[in-house]
DNA sequence: CTGAATTTTCAGTAATTTGTGAAAATTGTA
DNA sequence: TACAATTTTCACAAATTACTGAAAATTCAG
């Protein structure tokens, strides 16, 4: 039997009602919810009943939730079932929103993008285009080599990038002085 | 008469599927991805014929792409029509952008994680939730920071700042030498 | 190997979202 | 101010997306 506190109610309803606006869907906005707030490690039972939805659509949801690498299987001793949880480091979650994001969002366009930067221009607002498309992509591809380079930074660096703030303004302004020691 | 070149043509497909995943819907990917390629203002009924969908689905289109502050109205001396354009800047569209999703996507969601801190733990299980709920605000306020500093800057400090890459890196490690002198 | 436990798939249905045309509201000019 | 041009709204229809139960597939303990 799964019981699920008040708050955690509400926070599963407000994360299922926002799992849309960041690509997902209300489900998986509420499973990704419960496991990450709660401890143990759950299987699909139990998160299809926390949330009143059926074993199947537990099911799809956590394939996609893989698909997301989002969450972690486990095993648990004497116990057939299988076991999710989500990993234990918000950083390592948030790393992982970010480069699924990009691969979502960004790749796919990056390549029409570059398409059609190949074409030949037929006639002015073709040219006019091509140069928007230039910079949407010139735009792009720097927003995923900072993604790349966020995957591949430990949580303690991400964390100081990011407490950085509006120290970020000044550093950039004495960025030149700096490298060039 | 409206014409829409193939290449425009082709890049207004793919905007129009990559919109669901970008927040927006098919019709309103469409729709900006032919204003943004369009160097002369656009109005109502040019867009609708281009894309070929109804005069009052533009206006909720036009209505939205508004609420996101992404087009700009202008008149024409003579024309009683509205007209509509992208910002000339790209950096001025992703910086709205990165705003206006901070707002629909997370500054919500900052809010009801603030309401169940405020609430007290009833046993353990909820107990570890306002910590995995405290992570979360953390590093969400965080990166709101960084979206209202971002908000504040310029294109070209934009430009330098997403320049630097793999850069950052090498600057986050000398940055208290830095600030200190 | 067998078969019970568990997970996945999938066709059909339910729910949600998006698009349309007609009518209402607004705008601006004569 | 009157009225034609233009934009917006909204009830309904169309299209898309999400959910379910039943059946198929897989897994693993004995």
């Amino acid at each position: 039997m799964m019981k699920i506190t008040p708050m955690t109610q509400s926070l599963v309803l407000h994360f299922g009602e926002m799992g849309s606006r960041w690509g997902l869907n209300r489900t998986l906005g509420q499973m990704y919810a419960v496991i990450v707030l709660t401890e143990a490690p759950l299987n699909a039972d139990q998160i299809s009943e926390a949330l009143q939805i059926s074993r199947s659509n537990v099911s799809m949801g956590l394939k996609e939730l893989k698909s997301w690498n989002l969450i972690k299987l486990q095993h648990i001793p004497g116990d057939r079932k299988e076991y999710f949880s989500a990993p234990s480091d918000i950083w390592e979650i948030a790393r992982t929103l970010v480069v699924e994001r990009r691969k979502r969002e960004l790749d796919p366009t990056l390549s029409t993008l570059r398409d059609a930067l190949m074409e030949q221009p037929s006639n002015e607002s073709d040219e006019y285009a091509q140069v928007r498309v230039q910079q949407m992509h010139d735009l792009m591809e720097m927003v995923t080599l900072w993604t790349t380079e966020m995957q591949g930074m430990s949580s303690e660096k991400l964390s100081a990038l990011l407490k950085l703030g509006e120290g970020i303004s000044k550093i950039l302004d004495v960025k030149d002085k700096l490298l060039l020691r």
